[in-house]
DNA sequence: CGAATTTGACCTGCGC
DNA sequence: GCGCAGGTCAAATTCG
């Protein structure tokens, strides 16, 4: 029997172990936290769906599916996929299985294609750097068209199967500022020692400097499609988010979610929270969490979504 | 001596 | 199809 409900899945704010390691081949369900059954109010029917989110809306929510349904975002996760495509999962992931039991012929050497990566985007001081508690392996450098400084490549040096990848260059128009972009996640708890010092010890950056009065820091969000295409938030159909309701936040040609100075502390505090794993997650930003977060750091800020929010699907946890 | 970094070569994606 | 730019690999080198 074709099960119609569109089981939306919003996993609060949690440890991104317990999500990453959540993509074996049978482990199509959601994070262990959270199950459907008992997630079962959060659900909302197939027809609720097409009525509130409407198609394009689905499509713009497609950057965020993941394999196994299970998607995370800055160690949290949400999870978007109708059962009726979870089945569909299963046959491909059968299917999967058989490949991998076949004889290897061809191996990928590379990840798939840059454009269909998740990418977080900082610009960070050095000290903003010297923060950071994971612990990176240098593994390349190159010089960058367009940039008097060279951008270094970091891989996680903590777990040997962890995809998480983080580049650093300085920026070319502001001293002391870094530029961070941080690729895939880690697939692991944060080590209890670390090396942050990474880019920042060695770096051969003439100017790099602690800059604590500098505290500048805009966060970006690439959000691409897997099949090519960028979802345009600005063009969002059901025009989900208002960005013009945020002054300090823009959406820029690639799409990425800017947010300028003005929310600097406030941002670094819901980032960087008190305890481990604890960020600001896309589900939070639908639930007007971060924004309201954002509220409290500007006085009189009025979040609202573009879309009534009586029929905007509420994630609570 | 093992781990981390450096650096040139190689591979892939993408625009023209 | 070609060339460029970005990303990764891996041998050599450096560091602790």
């Amino acid at each position: 029997m074709m099960i119609m409900d569109w089981g939306l899945q919003a996993v609060v704010i949690g440890s991104s172990t317990s999500c990453s390691d959540f993509h074996g081949a049978n482990n199509i369900d959601f994070c262990p936290t959270l199950n459907y059954q008992e997630s079962e109010h959060l659900s909302f029917s197939h027809e609720m769906k097409k009525e509130v989110l409407g198609d394009e809306l689905e499509e713009l929510y497609k950057p965020f599916y993941h394999v196994g349904g299970q998607n995370t975002f800055m160690g949290s996760s949400i999870s978007l996929v109708p059962k009726e495509v979870k089945e569909e999962q299963r046959e491909e992931q059968r299917h999967e299985q058989q490949v991998v039991a076949a004889p290897r012929t061809y191996v990928p050497k590379y990840k798939k294609r840059k454009n269909e990566q998740k990418r977080v985007v900082l610009e960070l001081t050095a000290d903003d750097l010297s923060s950071d508690k994971w612990a990176w392996r240098k593994y390349g450098q190159k010089p960058i068209k367009g940039s008097p400084y060279p951008r270094s490549y970091y891989r996680c040096s903590s777990s040997k199967g962890c995809l998480a990848r983080k580049q650093v260059e300085q920026s070319c128009t502001e001293t002391g500022i870094f530029i961070v972009t941080y690729t895939a996640e880690h697939n692991h708890s944060q080590p209890t020692r670390r090396n942050s010092l990474a880019g920042i010890i060695k770096s051969k950056f003439p100017n790099s400097k602690n800059s604590i009065n500098s505290p500048k820091k805009i966060v970006k969000e690439k959000i691409s499609s897997p099949h090519g295409s960028t979802s345009n938030l600005n063009s969002c159909p059901a025009n989900l988010l208002s960005i013009e309701e945020f002054p300090e936040i823009e959406i820029n040609q690639e799409n990425n979610i800017i947010i300028g100075d003005y929310y600097d502390e406030g941002i670094r505090n819901m980032f960087e929270g008190s305890g481990e794993n604890e960020c600001v997650s896309i589900q939070d930003m639908f639930d007007g969490d971060f924004f309201a977060g954002l509220e409290d750091i500007h006085d009189g800020f009025n979040p609202s979504f573009g879309c009534n929010n009586s029929t905007f699907p509420h994630f609570s946890s």
